[in-house]
DNA sequence: GTCTATATCTCGATAGAC
DNA sequence: GTCTATCGAGATATAGAC
């Protein structure tokens, strides 16, 4: 259902078995599991309720019972989706032709508009791992088999050639990986606070997230820079 | 206890008065608030076990009421200590003497250090942002009076200056607010999802975490640096 | 102040009609 | 496939002994 880039013809069979499956989700489902990843990503697995995801499907309770068998395979069918979407739906930006620079900003762009559009994915994802992590440590191991190149990887290997060739100084790649997926998430967890600490901040939401992603990439790309000094 | 710097006389007695009351916490209350708040930033205000947070203090369910009436009650008083120590403990680096980078590394060591002492603190707040606030909300006036400059006010206060002094280029100060916190933040938020796809950092954990604090400010102060080209 | 025992209620899950 | 009604586990909260 979820096994992107298969690495071998066995795993590549169930791959496209799978996709044909996923397809088939019904508007229904399709529904629920909107509605359960809202209720999710707001009030964790434990806090959700199964009757508030009900609700906002506009279903009743017995309906996600009879698609998702429980509470617990369908959190599981949303983690599977949520996580797919975020580390590797936007790994493309990275195996894009370009030098450093143009990469890094088309990487930046997307990936703020990715959170624009979806606000709660990496809610949802930062919640897992606060509780511990128990969903993803269970399905690393067909996950990292599926996806050898995630987008962290390819976000490291980017910073690694760019340091080899020059474009910017020695450092770390993790480092600068945190640092620019940390300045891209935050504005979202973290605007609802500074907006009402500071209420001018709150009609300029938009403006702010357009001016955002070249502000990232300036601070990060001049941040890089060999230093002649 | 947590009303710093207030403004006025009357804010000063309020504050006083709220010295006294909060300093009144006995070790058992001190107990159960820990443990609380580990909790809650696990599991979420609902998700969160009166049993668990009982079992952590070492003590049993009835003692919870007992002192904090209900789960509610608990989970503000969690939230009140986690916000001041959040926003306002931390502005004392900023009111230090120095020039921009001083300052700068000064508080990015600071806070590295803080949320690596205080690893709940960070999620327990963004949880409630995810749940919509509603503690708050409902607190923040009387907050935003006892604390009319917090962390946030300060930092964006540091930025201004040096922009207008020629320390660092014209930016909007508020992005360079949230790129900061967002590159600190992100590290502990993150580092369980990526030591898990990338292995070889679980050792490095408290080499990363020393090392992360000059690759922040190295990427923050060459990246706001006037550029002469 | 501290504990055990219990009342009360909420929520996940199921049975069974349609 | 969809709904109503209900069961039963597990949660918050309280009563009352010590």
């Amino acid at each position: 259902m979820y096994y992107v880039y298969p690495h071998s013809l066995t795993i590549w069979l169930i791959y496209l078995v799978n996709i044909m499956a996923s397809t088939t989700f019904s508007e229904t489902e399709l529904q629920i599991l909107a509605a359960a990843l809202e209720e999710f990503s707001m009030h964790g697995r434990q806090g959700a309720r199964m009757q508030c995801i009900a609700d906002r499907a506009g279903l009743n309770k017995a309906l996600l019972h009879y698609y998702f068998r429980s509470k617990d395979r369908l959190y599981e069918e949303v983690f599977t989706y949520v996580f797919h979407t975020y580390f590797f739906q936007l790994a493309d930006t990275l195996r894009a032709e370009g030098d450093f620079p143009t990469v890094l900003r088309a990487f930046i762009h997307r990936y703020v508009d990715m959170l624009n559009e979806n606000p709660a994915l990496p809610m949802f994802l930062l919640r897992e791992v606060a509780e511990g992590a128990p969903v993803f440590s269970r399905r690393l191991p067909e996950i990292v088999q599926a996806n050898p190149l995630g987008m962290p990887k390819l976000l490291l290997a980017l910073f690694e050639e760019s340091s080899r060739s020059g474009e910017s100084r020695k450092t770390d790649p993790f480092q600068t990986l945190i640092s620019i997926m940390g300045a891209c998430i935050y504005f979202f967890a973290g605007f609802p606070i500074f907006s009402t600490l500071i209420p001018e901040l709150r009609d300029r939401r938009d403006q702010l997230i357009e001016e955002r992603k070249d502000h990232i990439f300036e601070l990060v790309y001049y941040g890089l820079k060999p230093r002649t000094e």
